[in-house]
Order: structure tokens, then sequence, then C-alpha cells
DNA sequence: TTCTTCAGCAACTCATGGGTTGCACTGCAC
DNA sequence: GTGCAGTGCAACCCATGAGTTGCTGAAGAA
């Protein structure tokens, strides 16, 4: 995972908007845009902004039949957005666990640079 | 985690800048906001705003010295947010599996819905 | 062809948040 | 006690983004 796309998706997955159409599109199944609009107090447009934003993080996909466009969600990129951080977690506790008490030694620094 | 903890955590991390603080101290070892304002371009004041955002998340924790407030990083927070991504997505996989294909069971129910 | 319904585009309002400056407060050293 | 270094608080500017309205375009049905 790029650092571009950790930003998307952490910034896709910061609006609380945003994480319910997710969790709408992964458990009620794909819709459309008009359709997720009828079951929320929110315009067409604003939910399209924000399948937008969620497809560009690759969260969520489209396919067009006709004149509609179903989105559905990416539970992938969700998992993989997981394993970043988990591994990203591993590595600093790894760093942090070496040096011994690497806080205190720190402290220790800051008190004596006077 | 709850609700609550998850919007805070994914807010926290949407924001380059307190992602990059957060990698500061959990690389280079734990810091007092003053002495990270003498790193980056930024002022303390702004510094001191992420700190408090991402110790509201739990991703940082303080420890106060005398007059000098050191911070440092809370890796397990950010294991638990990985976590909690891939449960997330394990279970919309789970949902998404046995009804065969979905997408195409929505599509065809909305062809017909006229 | 015409009507309807869906999506796309553009402009706008308004709230939020990142960042700044300025000042007050508090420990520590002399 | 006095000065200095570090933090806390409040007000402010400005950019970004969430949400809206209004209109246009395109595809399907009658």
């Amino acid at each position: 995972m790029s650092t571009v796309a950790v930003d998307l998706v952490f910034t896709a997955l910061a609006d609380a908007t945003r994480r319910q159409l997710l969790e709408r599109l992964a458990t009620a199944g794909p819709a459309s845009a008009s359709t997720i609009a009828e079951e929320l107090p929110i315009t067409r447009q604003a939910i399209a902004k924000h399948l937008m934003v969620l497809e560009s993080a690759g969260l969520v996909s489209r396919a067009r039949h006709g004149k509609s466009i179903c989105f559905h969600a990416e539970p992938h990129q969700l998992a993989a957005t997981g394993r970043w951080l988990q591994r990203m977690a591993g590595r600093w506790e790894d760093e942090a666990a070496p040096s011994g008490d690497h806080a205190a030694a720190e402290i220790d620094q800051m008190r004596h640079a006077v």
C-alpha cells in the first residue's frame, strides 16, 4: 500500500456518513446513489460525492447497467488497510522494545539538556 | 473498540501532519511539543493541537516531568484499529459470499423495478 | 418521438479544522 | 525574588469539505 492510498483510505473512513454508506453497501447489498438517497436524509448529490471519495480510495466500485450505476463495497481494501496498520504497529513496537526504556532515556536526556 | 473510538482514530489518522507526528514519536522516540516544533516547519501550538487529537484517539500518551511534557506513541491502539478493520472486512466478505452473486441479483431487481 | 428518470456538472452556503499570533501561567535555575 | 523556558488558553484568518439547489445530458419506456 502506498502512502497516497493510505491517505485516501483514512480520509474516506474519517467521515461518519461515508462509513455509514460503506456499511450500507456491505450489509444491505449494492445500490445506486439514488436508491441510497431515499434511505438517508441527505441528497443524491451529497451521496454521489461521498461515493466518489470512497471509490477513489478503492473501498467501493461501480458497475454501470443502462442508465443506472450500481455501487458495491470492496472489503479487500479495508482488510489491506487493516494489515497495513498492524504491520506499522508491530514495527513500531519492535523499535521501541530493544532499547529498553526508551522513554525514560529520553526524559533523562531532556532533564540534563540545560 | 467502540464506534466513537474508531471515529477518533480515523479522524486522527486522516491528517498527514498527524501521521508524520505519530511516526516521528514512534521511530525517533518520545519528545515534547517544543522539541518537535524545532524539527517541523509549523508552530508549537499547531503541534500541540495535533498531539491533543492523537491523545484523545489513544494513539499517543503524555508524561509530565517538571515543566516539560513528554509524548510517546501508543502502537497498541493502532494495532487494535487494524484488527477492527480486518474483522469488519471479514464479516462483510462473509455476508457477500453465501448469497451467490449478490450484485447481479440487485441489478436484476433494479432492472425490473419499473 | 416524447416523456420520464437517472446521472453529471457547476455554483453556492456554511461549518469545521489546520495554522497562526499574542498573552498568561508555571516550574526551574540563578 | 527575578529571569527564562516550557506549556495552556483564546481569538483570529483562511482553506477545505460537506451539503444544497438548479440545470443539462443521456438512456429507457410508452
